[in-house]
DNA sequence: CTTAAAACATGATATTTATCATCTTTTGTT
DNA sequence: AACAAAAGATGATAAATATCATGTTTTAAG
């Protein structure tokens, strides 16, 4: 198994903050495992015990509703940590997470964490920092929810897609999202979706063929994103 | 100035994993003030430099989305922190504070409670611990709005406010809220938040008079709440 | 390659919600 | 007490969105 102070990836997250002697500790009690693209990484409810460190692939964060509607709450890359929350409450996860590309995903186990967490305090403050900064974009998601239409979240869906994901190689945005993702993000209806989706086409804001999308008119989906 | 360690109200939130010497510190250079009801406590772009802890009263957390609607996040009341994102970042605060009662707050400056949150594994952990919390909810709050009707969003607002507001002595829910407090917080037209209100109350589920509202059906608003 | 299932698409319609207009009641100020 | 301003209320209407029905295309499995 590949060691953690060679990874790459750990740059990216809190996991950066790691003294040599910490990060072989972690490294030592690791588990790796390879995620095939639809395979559950993990579903609400479960007792997770530790993080996820994602090495390679894009995942998607959802949650059951009451009435039994998914709702996706966020997408997340290679170089994220996953499953914080779960280090500290002891109470099992209240989000799923799915595997939208083959995956390559590290599981570090609690206890570990839970050790550095208390004994490294730039380990600690990333953490915050990090927690602080999803608290602020799920406060700006609920806004968006409560008070944009359907057709701007859409219109910022996109816009989003296009910024973390966008390949200039393949000439569109590379995460192969389902019409019903699609919808699942935004809170809509697949059809009411869809139907979107056409509009945007049939007026040369986007392009699409089937899920490879890709935006035309930037600056035109930039408007309807932000009610014009 | 009274001093924090005799303050009932810090034993209701992360300070209370203070020793008596950060205590101590903390009571030399926190400032103390009244609040009137109505009255801002920050705006959205200020740089808070610190954090407030609510000694007595309630106040609602918004946020303006760019078509200049207000969107409430949260109640907020007496015994918890707020600002707590401002010491883990550099950025001005996106959040704005309003007094819905009279209040006492008092400020920590940023300096005090870093040096405390570096030292001190065990108020980190409390903080981290909170906004996981927080965390959560917000992700229940994204869910609700994207999938809730308004009508299920008011009952459940309703159902929340019961909760943690109903004085069984004045027997009403004790914030007093305006019928587009209700609206900014579920995220509808006033002029519709007042027509589920009255539908509610024609139903036999709510009573009221002007801002002092009761519940006298709860099993039918939880019903409602939950989408039958 | 065939076939069934899933995903995508579109029309018709019903429901939900916002907007605009107007009126009444309450609140706060002089 | 008188009055203006704010908050609350309600009707009429328009706009947004969901739902149901149905057909087409794509995907995956044998």
């Amino acid at each position: 198994m590949s060691k953690c102070e060679q990874c790459i990836v750990r740059k990216l997250n809190s996991l950066r903050e790691l003294s040599k002697e910490e990060l072989l500790r972690v490294s030592n009690c690791k588990t790796s495992k390879q995620v095939k693209k639809g395979e559950l990484i993990f579903d609400e409810g479960d007792h997770l015990n530790g993080v996820f460190c994602l090495q390679e692939g894009i995942c998607k964060v959802s949650k059951m509703s009451a009435n039994g509607r998914n709702q996706i709450i966020s997408l997340i890359q290679k170089g994220s940590l996953l499953g914080e929350r779960s280090l500290l409450s002891e109470e099992a996860s209240n989000l799923k997470a799915i595997a939208l590309t083959d995956m390559q995903v590290c599981f570090i186990p609690k206890d570990e964490i839970m050790r550095d967490l208390r004994k490294n305090p730039n380990f600690s403050m990333s953490v915050l920092k990090t927690m602080a900064d999803t608290l602020k974009q799920a406060d700006n998601l609920v806004v968006d929810m409560a008070q944009k239409t359907t057709k701007e979240r859409l219109a910022e869906t996109l816009l989003y897609l296009n910024t973390y994901f966008y390949s200039a190689e393949k000439g569109y945005i590379e995460v192969h999202l389902s019409r019903k993702d699609y919808a699942d993000i935004i809170g809509a209806a697949t059809e009411s979706t869809i139907r979107l989706l056409t509009d945007f086409k049939k007026k040369g804001i986007i392009k699409f063929i089937g899920k490879n999308i890709s935006i035309s008119n930037l600056r035109e989906l930039e408007k309807i994103a932000s009610g014009f």
